[in-house]
RNA sequence: GGAGGGCUAGUCUAAUUGGUAAGGCAGCGGACUUGAAAUCCGCCGGGUGAUAAGCCCUUCGGGGUUCGAAUCCCCGGCCCUCCGCCA
């Protein structure tokens, strides 16, 4: 959500904002409504003004024993006036407020103008595709002899595109989870989260999922609760609603947390194996951080999630998305893309963006700052560091022997227990 | 699921049973001091003003009664205790 202020005196700019990120334009609509309100709340203003005085004469006179039933007339019709001016009012401001919620986040200067993911920008390509003196195989194709998934059953038990990882499989899972959560925990870095898989109405508003993408999500009807699409939620929105001190920032936190994703509208699209899941694990990384530094801590969060890339040697690009391709919220984000040489397709891994004071303002978390002693809202940040599935895809691909059998990257073998799947 | 208690500003805690949110602590600024502590003064929920005055809003959220609601009524949320059920 954006200032209303910054709306009003900004307008040409939230239009270009919306118009860059294929988002509807309520600029206008808004800056009507909202001189609308402001006319509004100064007339309720006065008459309340008028009200609370003769309120406290009408105690006055009560105190002292004496008539109020004539007061008492006058002072019912300036209630009831101020009853219809307030109906007036909340008609406004819920219109005013629905549609603020809908304008987009302005994107970064330094973001690439562009309409889809064609106009993204490559930064960095890191390693080398993995060469093979054999044709390699997909991780479908790997999977027929090494079983480590099984995606016919998982669609017996719930629907397509649940996964169902076995033996090896979910070992692989359980010691990638347990890897990247080390790492970045070391040296007490990033603080360790483990959230709850189900959020409320609130928090989903909060991180700016609603009301826009409500179809892509799994809810709860009985407690109007959310499956997580990505640990983001949770753990973005532990410090909604509160006031920092400025001395807790900056704040760091890891977490491990399945994702679910109804990926409504995207069928046909990856449909192969592993590469769109409804339900995924993925190892999150969150930051609320002072507005002052937050690009340098979005590069350090890049940084971050490329670490368990480079320590499991995995090539790998990185990008920077424009403007059209930008989600909702954010101002600035990196892609990391894996590259899967059987697969012969780069899979996106991690999305690490800077929401600035977006998320922030939604959830209301401010710090008071030592220079003004006054609040301000944090900046919120946040990337995966990564997500498995796309993972395994490239390491069961990389890694493959001619003879089917895959080789553990040694920084993993001791989480896994073995130097080799066959 | 049942019964009871609670929710007031960063935090703790009041408000004459309906009269318009009082204080303590912490924090910030200043005075005193060689320095610190103690003490004293100011600031210390939000909005609009100009960091003014003034005005308005704010007692978990939403409705209602009333001239007037932290207080009374209704609906909902969360926390705590006990009982029941449960991995």
């Amino acid at each position: 959500m954006l200032d209303i202020k910054f709306i009003m005196e900004n307008s040409e700019i939230v239009k270009a904002a919306c118009k860059n990120k294929n988002e509807q334009d309520n600029v206008d609509k808004i800056i009507d409504l909202n001189r609308m309100r402001k006319i509004y709340t100064a007339e309720r203003d006065e008459l309340r003004r008028q009200l609370n005085e003769i309120s406290a004469e009408i105690g006055e006179i009560a105190k002292k024993g004496g008539d109020i039933s004539s007061i008492k007339v006058k002072a019912k019709e300036i209630s009831e006036q101020v009853k219809s001016v307030e109906e007036e009012l909340s008609i406004v401001e819920k219109e005013l407020d629905r549609l603020v919620l809908t304008v987009p986040n302005i994107p970064d200067s330094s973001v690439p103008v562009g309409f889809s993911e064609d106009d993204n920008k490559t930064i960095r390509i890191i390693g080398e595709p993995q060469k093979f003196d054999f044709v390699p195989k997909n991780h479908i194709q790997l999977n027929e002899k090494l079983h480590l998934f099984e995606l016919e059953r998982a669609a017996k038990i719930t629907g397509s595109f649940f996964p169902l990882f076995t033996g090896k499989g979910a070992k692989l899972v359980r010691s990638l989870v347990n890897f990247m959560l080390d790492i970045h925990t070391a040296d007490g870095k990033y603080y360790e989260i483990f959230p709850p898989f189900l959020v409320n109405r609130d928090s989903m508003l909060g991180t700016a999922q609603l009301p826009k993408l409500e179809e892509d999500m799994y809810r709860v009807e009985q407690e109007d609760y959310f499956l997580i699409p990505t640990g983001e939620v949770p753990m973005t929105n532990l410090y909604r609603g509160e006031k920092l001190s400025e001395d807790d920032l900056p704040i760091y936190y890891c977490g491990y947390s399945a994702c679910f994703r109804r990926e409504a509208g995207s069928y046909g699209k990856d449909t192969k194996g592993l590469m769109r899941l409804h339900q995924f694990d993925k190892v999150e990384l969150v930051k609320i951080v002072h507005p002052d530094n937050s690009y340098d801590e979005l590069e350090g969060l890049l940084h971050d999630a490329e670490k368990i890339l480079d320590l499991l040697g995995i090539h790998y690009r990185v990008r920077v998305l424009c403007t059209g391709d930008l989600t909702f919220a954010s101002a600035k984000t990196y892609d990391i893309e894996i590259w899967a040489p059987g697969t012969e397709k780069w899979l996106e891994v991690s999305s690490v963006s800077n929401l600035t004071d977006f998320q922030a303002r939604r959830m209301n978390t401010r710090f008071r700052s030592s220079k003004d002693n006054k609040l301000h809202y944090v900046h919120t940040l946040n990337g995966s560091g990564v997500a498995i599935p796309r993972l395994i895809i490239s390491l069961l691909e990389t890694y493959q022997n001619s003879d089917g059998a895959i080789e553990i990257p040694e920084i993993l073998q001791d989480y896994f227990g073995a130097e080799k799947i066959e």
